[in-house]
DNA sequence: CATGAATGAGAATTCATTCAT
DNA sequence: AATGAATGAATTCTCATTCAT
């Protein structure tokens, strides 16, 4: 054994390290999306982003870790695009639209987050379900609070339901239009927009369409 | 000359055969939908059945095998329940209706199934997930199937999505509903109810509601 | 369980018992000797004759005795192959040539017992492996006996060790044989003839060559 | 600014992987050619190199490949061993002489590699096969090309069969010492001898003796 | 902080053999 | 005598995690 004496700077190490777990994450979240979780192994996230094994159990507890940490960033970017929604539109009839098409077209552009949600979520432990379930449920709360909004518009009693309803209608109709075929399908915002149309239809009196 | 005892095989032999089998893959499907793909072992299986691991490699090729069984027999028992809905109505409106509770409340009462279709299919194997998908893909012609049946009565255009929006509501809704406490929910039917309405609100004129 | 009486001739069944046992010989001596033993299973005998487990089990003490058997089969005709060369014979080169020659066609026209003699006899087990060895010992003492017989002929002083290298010599270079292409190896009895002159000149004064 | 110990891996390290290599190979070796190769388990291997499951399967892909690993060795051992030869007598007789004892005392010195190579590289696999014959096909050609140097000295025309002959000797001879009872068998340099005359004689005009 | 060799529990699967019918 | 379903011991191999350096 030898020892090597290496001055660092303190803070481009902190920085260093930043950097190391992101670059861990990011791969691990693209071997999850792209293999899912068994597919994945700690030995392939850790080939893959030039690190050792050690340093990935420095940076997170175990594979599971990873897994949660790419959960919940998604679930907290998939929340800050719906937050963005909600703040900047006055219609609600329009805030319900433009959610609906964020969700679906965010999921439609991120096709393996969309797997890490939808599919690789579950099946995997009762933690990560949780997790997975947690993203959905706010979703589906963010839904149902626009529901709320304005009950002459949005007629529809049970808004628990309604949003629960929403929700699994866009990531069906996202996780179809991802199986097919890229050069054939609908563009996304079209079908974004269907789906949209789809939900409202359900919610609101539908003279007005 | 002698005189010699020959044994057939009897109609016993394959009865029991047959009924090794259905215990089996029963005892399967149940801990499938339990605890998991990956989390139901081989040797769990086979003790839970009281029978030699040989025996299930007799009747199963390997643990996916069975897991197959068990999700096309889902498959062909969800089959025959949304056939015989389309037998028995004559109203278009009460077809779909039917259907939309038909999968729901069959779902509600076999949770362990409902986990099997719904959450264990996925991110098992490509195989696996094509057969899940499967089986919501032929929900999904049902309905969309239905929803073509009468133009005046179901006017959203794009029937191909309604029925991905349709199965996914309710699939969505009957996983919330099997996660909310069995004490406190609302009954399943009720549920069910108001989920088919959403949808049929969603396809259809809505003066009537 | 339905038990019928069945009327038979004695001696048909007798007759029928040893048809059944060399089928599964002959079918065993042939896989065994295609694929090898460990390769070869009892499944794969059984299918491949057309009888049950059961049979197989009745016939065969267990898979080592079939081999056996084909083995001791084998032991058997090479012996006789010898001992026919020897009665024939009056030259004693001429039957040491002839012997050298009867073994090396025999195998080289019968390459799955050749196999089962050279490669599968060995390494599977003590028991199998004496019995091979037990053939190439008894080529051997038939060798050794010949070379024994008029010490003005043969004057290489140890028979043993000539018999032996004469019997490896065979073997090896039948087995080179075998392995060559077919389409371009010379002639069988060209090369027989060869490996005879070689053996003959190592244990003979070579003037007459 | 903060000081940190770097690890390097140093020469030790190396060193001892390539030890535990050697360590694994050399136990494997010996159980291989102690108890044959179906009768040898990895964790047999493994129980007595004192080293892990999972550090086995780091060195080596699989059971098959330690034997392939063993019997390379013994391979490049033995073309070490004729190489040696080949360079340092100059007389050709002596030669192949030489030649044909080494073989015959490496392998009866070394009776686990001796059953390594004759009984258990056949009837494994085609792989294990391939490589043991290409041992075997080595040992060959050595021989030949000296058989080729003079052709004044070696008058046996056929030189490939002849070289096959005298490496078939030299193994059977060497096998059957091997089998005798140690305490009563003739000393191997005798017999190693006694091998190389037959092969001489065989392949020379024989007045010399 | 960083490394990566080492660990070993645990999973899937095969197949020779038995035995009730 | 004949059948073939049933058995379960035994074997190979993987991979998440640890820890000495």
């Amino acid at each position: 054994m030898r020892i090597f004496m290496v001055y660092r700077k303190t803070k481009g190490t902190e920085a260093r390290m930043e950097a190391r777990r992101r670059l861990i994450l990011d791969t691990a979240t693209h071997l999850f999306g792209r293999d899912g979780y068994h597919a994945t192994t700690v030995p392939m996230i850790v080939a893959e982003s030039n690190v050792s094994t050690g340093s990935f159990y420095m940076y997170f507890r175990n594979k599971e870790d990873v897994f949660v940490a790419a959960l919940e960033e998604l679930g907290t970017t998939i929340s800050g695009l719906l937050a963005v929604v909600r703040e900047s539109e006055e219609d609600v009839l329009m805030t319900m639209e433009k959610k609906i098409e964020a969700i679906f077209l965010f999921l439609a552009e991120n096709p393996e987050r969309a797997r890490l949600l939808i599919v690789e979520s579950s099946g995997v432990s009762p933690r990560l379900e949780q997790i997975g379930r947690a993203i959905l449920r706010e979703q589906e709360e963010h839904v149902k609070t626009t529901l709320e909004l304005d009950s002459r518009t949005f007629v529809f009693e049970d808004t628990a339901i309604a949003a629960r309803c929403i929700v699994g209608a866009v990531h069906e109709s996202l996780y179809c239009w991802l199986e097919e075929d890229p050069a054939t399908r609908l563009p996304a915002v079209e079908v974004a927009h269907a789906v949209a149309q789809f939900n409202i239809r359900a919610v609101t009196r539908n003279e007005r369409i």
